[in-house]
DNA sequence: CGGTATCCCCGCTGATACTG
DNA sequence: CAGTATCAGCGGGGATACCG
């Protein structure tokens, strides 16, 4: 735990109601297209899926490459700073997995932990 | 990456604008009384610092103690199963730590990621 | 001491419409 | 197709006061 906390900082990141899908997507598929994420997520709009997307190129996690052509063309891809996120996406994933688990032993298997309405649109897809 | 996606899982537990702080101090003193946190975390609230705790408490991370008695005597401590998360607290604090650096590199060394008035506080303690 | 109870504000998110 | 603009709602979080 050493001596300071920069846990917020990786909290910030992934910290907005779509950016875990997001990544999940643009990690398992590589190179998608703007309207590709949108059928993907699909109760996500326009509006959000643009500012989280911005805020993950901020962040240099995602790349945004620009085809200037008409109709327009836009893909999104993990850029290879990014995909160093990877193992820590990993625990947290695997911690999250375990975890279910334990509320489960802890509170009985219809406990929910919120939230898996993300989880049935991965399903789903 | 797997198939199903529990990132935000993991994410429901430590989000909460507390959450960390609170955990940070409780991982590193080990057992602390409700105004030790008080004094440990000056800007904090009564009524935060109890909601997050409930919160902790509740996902089995973190125990409350009672003490019968006037005046009133409350401990907070990591449960055995909150120390598994020992881990993924690190990766997250590794991870963030060098994502600082990469933004500065990125941007400058005057950029901030916003909300490092939380480790200001660490450091004054 | 260790909390609740109330009231309030702001920022994230959503719905909808418009545009190059 | 890939966005922006605008308006609106809701809930996390803050300030303050009270309580056993």
């Amino acid at each position: 735990m050493a001596d300071s906390c920069r846990v917020e900082t990786a909290l910030e990141i992934l910290v907005g109601k779509w950016k875990p899908v997001i990544l999940f997507h643009l990690f398992s598929s590589g190179t998608m297209r703007f309207s590709e994420l949108q059928k993907a997520i699909p109760d996500i709009t326009k509006k959000m899926l643009t500012a989280q997307l911005r805020e993950l190129e901020y962040h240099d996690i995602v790349h945004r490459e620009i085809y200037l052509q008409i109709p327009p063309k836009v893909e999104y891809s993990i850029t290879e700073y990014g995909k160093k996120m990877t193992p820590l996406l990993q625990a947290m994933n695997d911690w999250g997995m375990a975890h279910v688990e334990h509320l489960n032993e802890l509170y009985g298997k219809d406990q929910s932990v919120e939230s898996f309405e993300v989880n049935d649109e991965l399903v789903g897809k």
